[in-house]
RNA sequence: GGCCCUGUGGCGAAAUCGGCAGACGCAAGGGACUUAAAAUCCCUUUUCCCGCAAGGGGAGUGUGGGUUCAAGUCCCACCGGGGCCA
């Protein structure tokens, strides 16, 4: 870095912008802003609040405070936001800019195992270092807002959150107060007086059933659809039906939980079965955890996502990771016969007169033609039943080595692993299709969690399917042709003999397939054409070096192509081709699935046993899929279903770093809530962090026995939920880190209140419009769902922290504690910054600091000069190429830094950090300086008399920077900040008089305040007179007359090449524009006398002239 | 593998709605100032061809097609780089 120092004090210029010097001018000016209060944005209804100003709240995702300190991407984000923010302040908006940290997580409770400091010793460190890295870049933040996700006042509203979410229930059934789909999240006491009431009941499978509703299905047989009354249930039945409702409710999850090193293990620290870490055994165990219902919210979710003003690529991720699909549930009768009787009699159960069935979830009912067989899930309770009576066909010790050897796999690999394994159950369905009786297999590529966890494999038309059939030479059949294999049917079943000899039948059928792909739709009509073809033989050769010559390129390429593909399918005869269609085994003879779109085929049934028929042969999938479900759903085989990926939110870590959760249990382990008024639970302290090796999955704070097991009373448990003496067991698994960060924008709103989560007049200015939210559409600007006017952050929290808080901030909303049901109204996110990391030969990295440059784009190893190749990657510990922000600071100041920053490229590319370009910046200040102010005395140089081509010039930069800054282009509104000063360098008067006057002067500090704050303020308050900071200006007001000159030169086209140019008055009509361009000799001389034949004149732009 | 982004001088990039490709910065080369250097200022800088010169002409935005009076920008196919998910 030293071979690019920054210039420093020079003797001869005591007065010119240096290093130093900038140091100096930014230590004083923060410390001038922290003083007088100058970003401290008040409240509606607090001294000094502006209520005729409008609103603008801009939130930066807030940093994980690690030990390691900023890095060079933090900033970039932040110095995006903090010229917005200044910008708006400018245009008189009030605006809210916090900064925080998300301060609970892993790396800090990690470093406590190792070193066994308190995890809250080393982040309060971490963050103070990281506000002092903050703090010396000038920004604009309200630091009096300020406040970290461990703070206990802020974690206890965390924790009440929980307690809502605990506390509520989603009623399909209500209107969504935002107006679009249905449902609303809403108290659990409002449920039970409904079933009290007995406006619902509880139906047979634990649902709510409301037989008032009108739309209500008619019961079924016997009264089930009714289900029973509310006093009909035990306290015990009770407890389960409210616990099933809640919106946070304890579900079972598998984790890997590591024995030896006591602690669960993400997915990707399980390597074969054993820790990534030390390479101890990991175990899959099942475990109770709280989960949040964010499923019954994935319409919602989806809706509102389209009227976000996000990128359109989160929106993507976000709609893909919800991922709804239309398709169809279909119920699989099972084969009676293939069951012993022992398990068939503990199947049926009560229901000994329903069949069996197996029910799948599809989205391409379309292919049920082609299900020739069936794959459930190992953990399928189908299997434990046949495991232990095993049917004349079930070979159970397979079944269950295989269901063993399953269950310690993770999800993960199960989905990824290359060759396919099963077991066949020995059982046998029926395709209610084609009423065959096909092989139900156990596989793991098969999940329980995911569908029902039972498929109907279609191997002609799913990969996974194919390889499957293929490995245990399963049936293969197709059902679904894309046009060309449809096209190729078509001709060996209409080819004559003659046509099928072989040497006959290529270029025909080459010639035939290329009429047909060329748009032709009927083939019959094609074949047509390629037999009046044949009858007039081709005399040219099918040379490929002479198709253009001869005007054949075209067909005759096409053609080709056709051909080396029969060649490459290793087609031995027409013969062959027809017998592989005609035993419907095209998919299988190519060695794939068939995936394209295409129509159906071979799908078709007569009516048989009462059932209709039903045929979808040629019909696209679309149009074959509704036709299909409505079969089913006459014959009571299927019905349309709606699915979502979306799995609902897993939100216990077995950790300790993290808040507590508000839960005790009683000794029949069931849960309590800790009541509100004795929140937060406070996270004890540990005498040691280091985990305990035990074979059951164990919290880490669950280490801490004396607060863990304790009483009611003492646990702050409402006496009128438990007794106070009653003996509980705390919860010991604490939350996530994105509990944290998914409610932190609402709490900056008003981070002080104590009886609030926010203060609901605070909420309502900053989050929303002034007013609770309504739906009535009031045009545009007011249909918002949400929330922060610009949220700025990275890309990689698209799918996880984005949508945990669209959560929250949706059930709060229902619940009417959020006047907004959208947190985040647009969002915008930074570029990664990359750099550049070195490689020595044998491919280990080398840090950037022990490179050199030894000629352009050469680089050797200081230490013994050997070649390096460099290359660009995203900054890490990993590739030693972390920049640290001080460093770069020391050496040219904040200033320079933001700059540098914002002109390396648009806000969201990613770029590489290229040291040598600093400079650049660094000089664009030093010469602004130099036009405003004496390098040898230190005064302001003014001009006199205005120079009106620079008045103009920067009428035009004050509206180009604002213009710029509003669409978040900060490297064009830098572009044209250097060109202002470039101009104003030239323009410069004699020795000490300036260029600029002084409202010149004034209008250029506030328009480059926003870029270099600090710069800006110190030559704003050396010009005589000035009041305030410059921060606390206005916007300089933009004359249009002189945005636009009198005339402008014009370029004129002849046949779209420039040929002229012609000077043309602004807004001359096009008519006289033409005139103009005729008139010109260059023009004229383009043209060569040819006949003009159209003249184009875009107004403003350009003239083209066509002959 | 899927999804998304991206490809323009030696480098970072600009071209905002289909209308002058390369603004601005870096690097490089030349010059002024200087005993010298640094700093600063000025000039050149996409490329090829013709010309002593002024100047003129051709090509050019990853590749190949297409739409259009006009394509970096829109459409189709392909190739390379990156990110996210799996």
């Amino acid at each position: 870095m030293s071979q690019h120092a920054a210039p420093t004090q020079d003797g001869e210029f005591p007065h010119r912008y240096s290093a130093p010097m900038a140091g100096r001018i930014e230590e004083k000016w923060q410390n001038h802003w922290e003083a007088s209060g100058t970003f401290r944005q008040p409240n509606p209804g607090e001294a000094g609040f502006d209520a005729s100003r409008p609103k603008f709240y801009c939130l930066d995702m807030f940093p994980y405070p690690s030990g390691a300190g900023l890095h060079v991407g933090h900033p970039e984000g932040y110095t995006a936001t903090d010229i917005v923010c200044r910008y708006k302040k400018l245009r008189g908006f009030n605006v809210l800019h916090p900064m925080g940290w998300d301060a609970f997580g892993l790396p800090a409770e990690q470093y406590a195992i190792q070193t066994g400091v308190h995890p809250a010793t080393t982040t309060k460190k971490a963050i103070d270092n990281f506000r002092r890295q903050l703090k010396r870049f000038g920004f604009c933040y309200d630091w009096s807002r300020e406040f970290g996700t461990i703070d206990e006042g802020y974690y206890k509203w965390t924790q009440w959150i929980f307690l809502r979410l605990y506390d509520s229930w989603f009623d399909t059934d209500a209107p969504s107060p935002t107006g679009l789909s249905r449902g609303r999240a809403r108290p659990i006491s409002d449920l039970v007086a409904m079933l009290e009431s007995g406006e619902a009941r509880v139906g047979p499978s634990g649902e709510i059933v409301r037989p008032g509703l009108s739309g209500f299905a008619a019961p079924l047989e016997g009264g089930m659809g009714l289900g029973r009354a509310w006093h009909e249930l035990s306290q015990e039945g009770r407890r389960l039906f409210l616990d099933n409702q809640r919106l946070a409710y304890l579900g079972e999850q598998t984790v890997n939980w590591c024995p030896k090193l006591g602690t669960v293990l993400a997915n990707d620290e399980v390597i074969d079965g054993r820790s990534e870490r030390g390479g101890y055994p990991v175990l899959r165990k099942p475990l109770k955890q709280w989960m949040f219902r964010i499923t019954a919210y994935a319409d919602r979710l989806l809706e509102q996502l389209a009227k976000l003003d996000w990128p359109a690529s989160t929106r993507t991720q976000q709609a893909e990771w919800i991922g709804r699909s239309t398709g169809a549930q279909v119920d699989f009768d099972i084969d009676g016969h293939s069951l012993s009787p022992q398990a068939l009699s503990e199947l049926k159960g009560a229901k000994a007169d329903m069949p069996l069935t197996l029910t799948v979830y599809t989205t391409r009912p379309d292919t049920i033609f082609g299900a020739t067989f069936m794959v459930i899930a190992p953990e399928h309770p189908l299997v434990d039943h046949v495991a232990r009576h095993p049917g004349k066909e079930t070979d159970a010790g397979a079944l269950r080595a295989y269901v063993a050897r399953a269950r310690n796999t993770s999800d993960v690999d199960r989905m990824e692993s290359k060759e396919k394994t099963g077991v066949f159950s020995g059982v046998y369905a029926i395709n209610p299709l084609t009423d065959e009786k096909i092989p139900v297999w156990v596989a793991d590529y098969v999940l329980m969690g995911y569908g029902t966890g039972a498929i109907m494999a279609v191997p002609a038309h799913d990969e996974r399917d194919f390889e499957f059939a293929k490995k245990f030479d399963l049936p293969i059949v197709d059902v679904l042709y894309p046009r060309t294999a449809l096209a190729m049917k078509y001709f060996c079943d209409h080819a004559s003999e003659e046509e099928s000899a072989d040497g006959a039948w290529q270029p025909m059928l080459a010639d035939f397939m290329g009429i047909v792909t060329g748009g032709e739709t009927d083939f019959g009509a094609a074949l047509v054409t390629v037999r009046s073809r044949r009858t007039a033989p081709e005399t040219r050769p099918l040379d490929p070096a002479n198709l253009d010559a001869i005007g054949m390129k075209s067909r005759g390429a096409i053609r080709i192509t056709w051909l080396e593909a029969f060649e490459s399918m290793a087609i031995v005869s027409l013969a062959q081709l027809k017998h592989i269609f005609d035993r419907r085994a095209f998919q299988s003879w190519r060695g794939e699935a068939g995936i394209s779109p295409g129509v159906a085929v071979h799908s078709a049934r007569p009516a048989k046993d009462g059932l209709p028929a039903l045929s979808i042969d040629g019909l696209t999938s679309e149009e074959a899929i509704a036709r299909v479900i409505g079969w089913m759903e006459e014959t009571g085989v299927g019905s349309a279903e709606t699915r979502f990926k979306l799995r609902d939110w897993t939100f216990s870590r077995q950790r300790y770093w993290g808040e507590p959760f508000p839960i005790v249990f009683d000794e029949a382990g069931n849960h309590y809530p800790v009541s509100e008024k004795s929140l937060p639970v406070i996270l004890p302290p540990l005498a040691d962090y280091q985990p305990e090796e035990s074979e059951d999955p164990q919290p880490l704070l669950a280490k801490a026995r004396a607060w863990a097991n304790t009483t009611a009373f003492a646990a702050g448990v409402d006496p009128r939920v438990l007794a106070p003496e009653t003996p509980v067991r705390r919860e010991t698994n604490t939350m996530p880190g994105s509990a944290g960060s998914s409610w932190y924008c609402v709490r900056y709103c008003d981070p002080g209140s104590s009886d609030r989560l926010v203060g609901e007049e605070a909420e309502r200015y900053w989050m929303g419009a002034g007013r609770p939210f309504d739906a009535t559409p009031r045009g545009e600007a007011e249909s918002r769902l949400g929330g922060v006017d610009l949220y700025i952050g990275g890309n990689e929290h698209a799918v996880g922290h984005l949508l945990y808080s669209r959560f929250w901030h949706n059930v709060l909303f229902d619940l009417g504690y959020l006047s907004t049901p959208e947190p985040f109204q647009k969002l915008f996110h930074q570029g990664l910054i990359t750099s550049y990391a070195f490689q020595r030969a044998d491919k280990t990295i080398l840090p950037v600091d022990e490179v050199k440059e030894v000629s352009e784009g050469k680089y050797v190893e200081i230490a013994n000069g050997a070649t390096v190749t460099p290359i660009v990657t995203k900054m890490s510990k990993r590739w030693k190429n972390v920049v640290n922000p001080d460093d770069v600071i020391a050496e040219y100041g904040a200033d320079t830094f933001r700059l540098y920053e914002m002109y390396m490229g648009p806000l969201e590319a990613s770029k590489p950090w290229n040291i040598k370009d600093i400079p650049g910046l660094f000089r664009y200040l030093q010469r602004t300086w130099r036009v405003l102010v004496d390098e040898q005395t230190g005064a302001v140089r003014l001009a006199e008399r205005e120079n009106p081509a620079l008045e103009k010039l920067l009428h035009r930069t004050v509206f180009k920077v604002g213009q710029d800054i509003e669409r978040l282009a900060f490297n064009t509104a830098i572009a044209s900040l250097i060109q202002f000063t470039n101009e104003a360098m030239g323009a410069a008067g004699e020795k000490g008089a300036g260029a600029l006057t002084r409202s010149q002067a004034e209008r250029l500090c506030i328009v480059l305040s926003p870029f270099a704050p600090h710069l800006a303020e110190e030559v704003w308050s050396r010009l005589e007179g000035t009041r305030g900071c410059v921060c606390a200006q206005s916007w300089p007001a933009v004359d249009e007359r002189l945005l636009v000159d009198d005339s402008f030169e014009m370029p004129v086209q002849v046949q779209g090449k420039i040929r002229a140019r012609i000077m043309v008055p602004t807004g001359a009509q096009p008519k006289s524009v033409e005139e103009l361009a005729l008139a010109d000799e260059g023009v004229q001389k383009a043209i060569g006398g040819k006949p003009v034949k159209k003249i184009i004149v875009v107004p403003g732009k350009m003239v083209n002239v066509v002959v």
